[in-house]
RNA sequence: GGGGGCGUAGCGCAGGUCGGCAGCGCGUCUGCUUUGGGAGCAGAAGGUCGGAGGUUCAAAUCCUCUCGCCCCCA
């Protein structure tokens, strides 16, 4: 009974356990996030995604901000001759380029790239720009698009264009360089957590799985319900290699030239892919409180004879709500019942539902529903402000520890390749295990199980000792392996 | 890189083997009755059957070419 129940609530999605790819693509199209566009691979972010997008957007642009970065804006196309400059970088990226060979009627002399990444454009400009150690550090954000030709494309995970955020530094030092890296994964990882309720890893990328010309990727990884990882951002200590060969140099206090030392990072709009798979679950969407667009729906129930003044005090609800500070809304359409409004906005994941009829009225309550628990709340008219708001930061907070037992439960440890292999057999999650530290290890184990390593911790761990858990020669250090999206 | 599926009304699809009036469900629109977990009745609108060429008295259907999209596996 209890599980009909459950079933009646949403038509047109496919139950997560049945296939987890369908129901994915089933949330995105019925909650109106996104749409496939008529183009190969693109997709339409519709109004309520873009909303969420904006949110955490906002919330993390402010971060960026507060830690004493500017945004900036550079070009869309970058001519071929300076993506070409940075040999690993170049191979890096060249099977995803789309190229602009023709403007108007006129073939071009250079073909120009669409941004695959902007490292190219702004380090010809960095070049520039910099003179002198006092014109040091630089630090600039852009948000803008990007476009990589994908093979495969899956809605908000991997599309030909996206959009993101690149963090582009230059500093003094190494070591300043490195401490920024590490600032900004610091930064992700607590903005995943407090704004997107996301739990994550941090740590670092294997030479195998790091970011064509950079000395160091750091990353931050999370874990999707069906046992992949997904890499959620990542940040780049970019050495010399890109300040050699765009030969961005500065004078120094000792008045010689120096090679500047360079970061670069990023988020995409693959946040929200992380977001609906985190936290959804068989009735559709489920948006933590800090990014819904809507945390509280106001769903009047009306009957012909109290109709209008259940309406006005519904009204008078939504009002009070937003004037409080939330995203509230009313849901006043009249070609809806009221059954129908709950479950759209439990599909469209609505952290808040308050239900205002003539019962409420009469007893001068509201009834409210929490999404994530569908818990049925009596709350008293005249404290319903203060009792959302308090709600809407439990919901935020419950979110994020019921994510992070999952991950918790998800990680495994195991030291011997047998145990390993096994484990690999289904997709465990997060194993942790002793690693050789070789290349060829990497990747058998990889042609093997189809997993990778996600990150060696930020500290490594000692694993001497223990055989490798790919190749059972001798361990150096733990490694987080993963099947990955 | 390998494999598979699909293109017919806004969406989801049937029809295709066997050529013969362009169909169904949902949605949309109008009206009335309704409204505490996806309402009911009555009526209406909506089409270059992905595109081009061919066969035929006649093509969504058969033939050739072509464009596009999606999914799965590595």
């Amino acid at each position: 009974m209890e599980e009909q129940d459950e079933k009646k609530f949403v038509k047109d999605i496919c139950r997560r356990d049945v296939d987890f790819s369908q129901w994915y693509i089933d949330v995105i199209r019925k909650a109106e996030l996104a749409d496939y566009a008529p183009v190969r691979g693109c997709m339409v972010i519709r109004p309520y995604g873009y909303a969420i997008w904006e949110l955490l957007r906002d919330a993390l642009d402010e971060r960026i901000k507060a830690t004493g970065h500017e945004n900036a804006y550079f070009p869309l196309l970058i001519p071929e001759s300076f993506l070409a400059k940075e040999a690993e970088h170049t191979e890096g990226f060249t099977p995803q380029v789309a190229w602009v060979t023709q403007g108007g009627t006129e073939v071009l002399e250079e073909r120009l790239a669409l941004r695959p990444t902007s490292e190219a454009i702004i380090c010809q400009m960095y070049a520039k720009w910099i003179r002198s150690w006092r014109d040091l550090p630089v630090l600039i954000n852009q948000w803008a698009n990007i476009v990589r030709w994908e093979k495969v494309t899956r809605l908000f995970l991997r599309t030909t264009e996206f959009l993101w955020q690149e963090g582009h530094t230059a500093h003094r030092t190494d070591d300043e360089a490195r401490e920024e890296a590490l600032k900004i994964l610091e930064l992700y990882g607590d903005f995943m957590n407090e704004i997107l309720a996301i739990p994550v890893y941090k740590g670092v990328k294997t030479d195998r799985e790091r970011f064509p010309g950079a000395l160091q990727t750091y990353t931050v990884e999370a874990l999707m319900p069906d046992g992949r990882a997904l890499q959620t951002g990542t940040s780049h200590n970019l050495g010399q290699h890109f300040a050699k060969v765009f030969d961005i140099t500065y004078l120094e206090e000792d008045n010689k030239l120096h090679y500047v030392w360079q970061t670069s990072w990023g988020v995409t709009t693959r946040l929200i892919g992380a977001l609906i798979m985190v936290h959804g679950d068989d009735a559709g969407l489920k948006l933590p409180p800090r990014v819904a667009p809507v945390q509280a729906v106001v769903v009047p129930i009306t009957f012909e004879k109290t109709k209008e003044d259940v309406l006005a005090k519904a009204h008078a609800l939504a009002d009070e709500l937003e004037v409080a500070g939330l995203r509230a809304k009313l849901d006043d359409r009249d070609e809806y019942k009221p059954g129908w409004k709950f479950n759209e906005w439990e599909l469209r994941g609505a952290p808040l539902r308050l239900e205002l009829g003539p019962k409420d009225v009469e007893k001068g309550v509201v009834t409210a529903v929490r999404r994530d628990t569908r818990e049925k709340t009596a709350v008293p008219r005249d404290k319903i402000a203060a009792w959302a708001k308090d709600t809407l930061e439990a919901i935020q907070g419950d979110m994020l520890a019921a994510a992070s037992a999952y991950l918790k439960e998800n990680t495994k440890t195991v030291d011997n390749h047998d145990d390993f292999y096994l484990l690999f057999e289904g997709r465990p999650g997060f194993v942790r295990a002793p690693w050789c530290g070789e290349t060829p290890c990497e990747d058998q184990i990889a042609d093997e199980t189809g997993a990778t390593i996600r990150f060696i911790p930020l500290e490594p761990e000692d694993a001497r000792g223990k055989d490798c858990a790919g190749c059972g020669g001798k361990a150096k250090v733990w490694a987080y392996f993963a099947k990955a999206y």
